[in-house]
RNA sequence: GGGUAGGUAGCGAAGCGGUCAAACGCACCAGACUGUAAAUCUGUCGACAUAUGUCUUCGGAGGUUCGAAUCCUCCCCUACCCA
């Protein structure tokens, strides 16, 4: 294994991150498998009952994929035990506890996911009920002795709503020991991280030591901010662009960020590319429009290919710039020859009851073949010429009658 | 085990016998404006019907009342304090 030269390695690594801890103990990893020819064991840990990854994720995601372009080793574990406890960071609600064979799905469509950034073939991906479910009760008490109330109150989140006065689960305590067992499990150099999991980290490097392990490395990354900005991305608050998303889509909300988080986008999303993410910030100065419709397009082609990036930035022009309907649009057919417009919408999927239908036509949301209708009650004739309904800023359907199929 | 304060729509938070489908703020959705956005302004924001109507909601189950989110009983949950 020939890997790059220590100072290359560390430029690249260290670059984007928020914390890396520390810095000389990575070094003399660096070093050591420099010396050795033995790759570095990157650990991430994945939460399998969110199995919907989203640009946040990929923000971690990228900085494995480049230990794996250094040459080292990516191991991706699963938490399927711990998804089994919850997840406590963040939201005081508790998760809903997965079934093993549940875990183990999402564990496989998070591979899956990740695989768009990740060098798959070179990605080891365990799963840590394997080790976690066979620790007996005195083993857990045993692990838990090593920590103590007050130092789990360092943690961040466990502080603030402890202040706050919101509950805290006594197996919420157990959830970073439980992680921190994964890293002595595996005997990882380094773990990675968002900056909410830097004490899980810390914990995992505490317990390593304590069982004799050489400490593993912490480096935790920046939570990438949603697209509304302000708070992180995450998929329940609705600010979140997923791997999933097909192209018009993620390329639409891409382009409803606000412009200040464009230079933060570029360079959290995109791979490093020499050269450009220095100028970026004067293109968002000079051409905001034109910088945004680039990254769109590079963060569309970065999940699928760059020709449907292009045909995302063409269907988004066509149908949100100049307003026109869409190439393809479902059709819905109906068997009698007129219907009210609010059940069409709703029958389209396009608002979620008659209620939220008639508001969307009272609020002059809805066009017939391009005029707008603003009559809750209007009566759609229906013949074999389909119309064309618009509800809303991008939901488009054709409405037919197929009465005369049926001879 | 005892005490105190609480549990209200997606979230935060008013209401404390009728005028409550429930103020207000945020988020969401839509319209205007724009660069596509942000900011701003406007509307909507439980469901069904739509001219003033009906139904299901205010932790859960009962009860008192012509009438309850508001009063009573029991239960469940949370925080804090005392043991």
């Amino acid at each position: 294994m020939h890997f790059p030269t220590l100072q290359e390695q560390l430029d690249i690594i260290v670059n984007n991150t928020v914390e890396v801890l520390n810095v000389e103990e990575l070094e003399k990893k660096i070093l050591k498998s420099l010396k050795t020819g033995v790759p570095l064991r990157v650990k991430l840990g994945a939460d399998p009952s969110r199995p919907d990854l989203h640009l946040g994720h990929s923000v971690v995601l990228r900085k494995l994929r480049e230990f794996q372009d250094l040459g080292h080793e990516a191991i991706l574990i699963i938490g399927d035990f711990t998804a089994m406890i919850g997840d406590p960071s963040g939201k005081s609600k508790t998760r809903p506890q997965l079934s093993a064979e549940e875990a183990r799905e999402n564990g496989q469509s998070y591979f899956d996911q990740a695989s768009k950034i990740l060098d798959a073939d070179r990605t080891t991906i365990c799963y840590n009920a394997d080790w976690l479910g066979k620790m007996s009760f005195s083993d857990v008490i045993r692990l838990s002795s090593h920590y103590t109330v007050a130092r789990m109150l360092e943690r961040d989140d466990f502080e603030k709503r402890y202040r706050s006065g919101e509950p805290i689960s006594i197996h919420e305590f157990l959830y970073p020991l439980a992680q921190g067992m994964d890293s002595v499990h595996l005997k990882n150099d380094i773990e990675l991280g968002g900056t909410d999991q830097k004490f899980n980290l810390l914990v995992g490097r505490d317990l390593q030591r304590e069982h004799g392990i050489e400490p593993q490395v912490c480096i935790t990354m920046p939570l990438l901010v949603g697209t509304s900005g302000g708070e992180k991305m995450s998929k329940s608050l609705g600010n979140a662009i997923c791997f999933n998303d097909p192209p018009e889509e993620m390329y639409g909300r891409m382009l409803s960020i606000p412009d200040t988080l464009i230079e933060l986008y570029w360079k959290l999303l995109l791979p490093q590319k020499a050269g450009n993410a220095e100028s970026v910030s004067e293109q968002v100065a000079s051409a905001p429009r034109e910088t945004k419709r680039r990254l769109a397009r590079e963060v569309v082609a970065q999940y699928y290919t760059a020709e449907d990036a292009e045909k995302a930035q063409e269907h988004f022009d066509r149908v949100i710039v100049q307003k026109q309907a869409p190439e393809d649009i479902p059709t819905i057919e109906c068997e009698a020859a007129e219907a009210p417009l609010f059940q069409l919408i709703v029958e389209a999927g396009a608002a979620t009851s008659n209620t939220a239908a008639r508001q969307l036509i009272a609020n002059n949301a809805v066009q017939i073949d391009g005029t707008t209708c603003s009559d809750i009650h209007h009566v759609v004739i229906l013949d074999e010429n389909p119309k064309t309904i618009k509800a809303g800023k991008r939901k488009f359907f054709k409405v037919a009658s197929r009465k005369k199929h049926f001879e």
